[in-house]
DNA sequence: ATTAATTAAGTAAGTAGTCGCTCACTAAGA
DNA sequence: TCTTAGTGAGCGACTACTTACTTAATTAAT
């Protein structure tokens, strides 16, 4: 498991781009803003007021309020897809294919702490993919080439193995996905409640999948 | 089953209105253009262009383009948490407790019916929740309710009769949401693909939640 | 000295809503 | 039956900003 600190996506974006303090401004307070308002909602005079910039500022490095968008949502969507499945294996410092639930609770647990430690961009995210369906069609082809390969195989082998029902691929991610979404959703619509524990969380959503992905009968 | 036509909860809203034939049109299509590019993406201009009516006709019966919003989602928020449990019964035609999976599949057939009947009702509402919180708490608060009551005391009825697992019934709802909207999110987030067939959808969710919610060994 | 970042005033278009007016219809009164 | 007053729907010009962006000038960094 990384170590990973409260929005890391967003600090690890910053920390990359050498981007000045004022544009690192414009960011974080467009961030904030787009999280709450919606982009629409959201005026590049109020970015610049919040920012403590010009509006000139706000357009200097991003072109347009599109572009400041653009910076906000890419690394997210290079990330919101799991990792690879044989990296999991890699961080669980196990070599031989673990226990099924211990593994679908290791991936519940690894996705829920991505959403909530970056909420913000999530919620930028979802009212993006809305308006969008540009970026859900680019993320639907991504998640079909895994679970076509990689991630795929590695179905197989729990399938194979009596550890999985064998049903289609596509149809086992779609339920992970609908019970993580189930747990985060929550915390991401609403004020997120501190004590939103993790590892509770996950550990009983990987009980509810694991029984209703067992072999049949 | 209600016999019920596509957008029907929007045809029943013009229906009853009364509204003249120009604002019918500007609801219709307002519904459209917020469902497209989102409240604050549309302009009042837009809408009276495409509704073919000046723009203080716009204002003349929803004094506000929020009171337009309003009008479309106050239906949807009626309608979106399911009826009461003992409404599916008399509509199953069964005065005894049906077999659980049987409920299942009936009760996730209906939520799908409704999602993809009211889909653009549903984006714009999506899009709703996530800018005004105000909204899925309201929501919540009622299916809180819910859960205390009428459709707890439905479920302890399984949980009694040996079919359902003893788990908290507000963790069960969640997982019978998160698996719906596993089936319908592609449907309201891309262009919804014709051979979408509810039975198989809903048989299948059925399957899965009848497995994971089965009582423990 | 040169380059990059920032500013603040300005631009052209857009925005939600207002308001005086016209028209159509209906009901009441002569 | 005709006339008048009242009411509601709709129009389109107008109002008072607001918006995303531009640009020449200034400031800061190298």
């Amino acid at each position: 498991m990384q170590v990973n600190n409260l929005e890391t996506l967003f600090k690890k974006t910053l920390a990359t781009s050498k981007l000045t303090a004022k544009q690192q401004a414009v960011l974080q307070v467009s961030l904030n803003l787009f999280s709450e308002q919606g982009f629409d909602g959201t005026s590049t005079s109020e970015i610049a007021k919040a920012a403590g910039v010009s509006e000139g500022t706000v357009f200097k490095q991003f072109k347009t309020k599109a572009g400041i968008l653009e910076a906000l949502l890419n690394p997210v969507l290079d990330d919101v897809l799991p990792m690879a499945a044989g990296e999991f294996l890699t961080e669980m410092n196990q070599s031989d294919l673990p226990n099924f639930q211990q593994l679908l609770q290791y991936m519940i647990a690894d996705r829920m702490k991505f959403v909530l430690e970056n909420q913000k961009q999530i919620r930028v995210f979802a009212q993006e993919i809305i308006r969008n369906p540009k970026i859900i069609q680019t993320l639907q082809v991504r998640a079909a080439a895994m679970i076509k390969g990689e991630a795929g195989d590695f179905l197989q082998q729990y399938k194979d193995s009596g550890q999985l029902v064998d049903w289609p691929s596509g149809r086992i991610i779609q339920y992970l996905l609908g019970t993580i979404i189930s747990y985060v959703a929550p915390q991401v619509l609403l004020v997120p409640t501190k004590d939103f524990d993790i590892q509770q969380a996950s550990t009983e959503a990987a009980e509810f999948l694991a029984r209703g992905l067992a072999p049949q009968n």
